[in-house]
DNA sequence: CAGGATCCAAAAGGATACTG
DNA sequence: CAGTATCCTTTTGGATCCTG
C-alpha cells in the first residue's frame, strides 16, 4: 500500500504554506512573482519559512525559480510549472468538498471565495 | 484568504494516517471495521496513533463510530460517513495527479494501484 | 478487545539578526 | 532584494505499559 502513487504526494498538500503559496502563484495576470512580493501577500510568513517552503515545492516540481543575474541585486522569480498548474485540480476538489461539508453550500462568494478572490 | 473554505480542510488530508485509514475503511464489501482489524491492516500503527487519528476523523465528520454495548467486551465499529465517502474524490484526484507526475503515467495497475488494490 | 496514560525523541515552526 | 544562520518553543510521532 505504501508504494501506491498517493503516498508519494499526500504530504505535499497538507504541508504548511503549500496551499497558500500555490494560490498566490496562481492568481493574477502576471505568472512570475518575486520573493518579497510573496512574503508581503502571505502576511507574516518569515523569510525562513517562505524560503523552505518554496524550496520544497521546487523539489517536488510544482514551481520553478528563475534568477535574473544580469541585474543587481539579482531578481528571483517564482512561477507554477505545468505540473503545478495541474496540481490546482486537487486543490479545487478539496475546496469543493470543504465548501459543501464545512460551509454547507453557502455558495462561492460566501464560502469558496471569501477573501481569497477565487 | 484564511477564511476561505479550503483552509478549513487542508490539514486533514496531509495528516499522518488519514489517507491510509480512509482507504482502509473504503475497501471491501463490509463497511464497518473494528479497531484491531484496522490496526492489523495498517501494519505497525500504535494503538495510541490509531485512536488519535480515528478521533480526529470522527471530529471532522469523515467517519463514525458505533459501539455495540450489548456484548462484552464492547465491539466498536468504524465506517465512512457520506461526507467521508465524498472526501474520497479528493483522494482520487490527488492519486490521479500523482500517478501522472510522479510515476509518469505508468498505468493503474503499475502505479495507481500497486499494492493497495485500488 | 479497545483503548488510555505516560514518557521520550524527533521534527516542525517561529523570532530575530545578519549578509552578499 | 533575497535570502541564511542561529536559537528556541511547540507539536508530532512513537514506544511501552496498563486497564475495564
Amino acid at each position: 500500500m505504501k508504494e501506491c502513487a498517493i503516498y508519494q504526494s499526500s504530504h505535499i498538500i497538507g504541508k504548511k504554506w503549500t496551499i497558500e503559496i500555490m494560490l498566490e502563484l496562481y492568481k493574477g495576470e502576471k505568472k512570475e512573482k518575486r520573493f518579497n512580493e510573496l512574503k508581503r501577500k502571505l502576511g507574516n510568513i518569515t523569510p525562513t519559512a517562505l524560503s523552505t517552503s518554496l524550496g520544497e515545492l521546487e523539489q517536488e516540481g510544482l514551481i520553478e525559480k528563475r534568477i535574473d543575474t544580469t541585474v543587481l541585486p539579482g531578481k528571483s522569480e517564482y512561477f507554477l510549472t505545468e505540473c503545478g498548474e495541474e496540481f490546482m485540480q486537487v486543490i479545487w476538489e478539496l475546496k469543493k468538498w470543504s465548501a459543501k461539508w464545512k460551509f454547507k453550500d453557502m455558495g462561492c462568494d460566501e464560502a469558496l471565495c471569501r477573501g481569497c478572490s477565487m
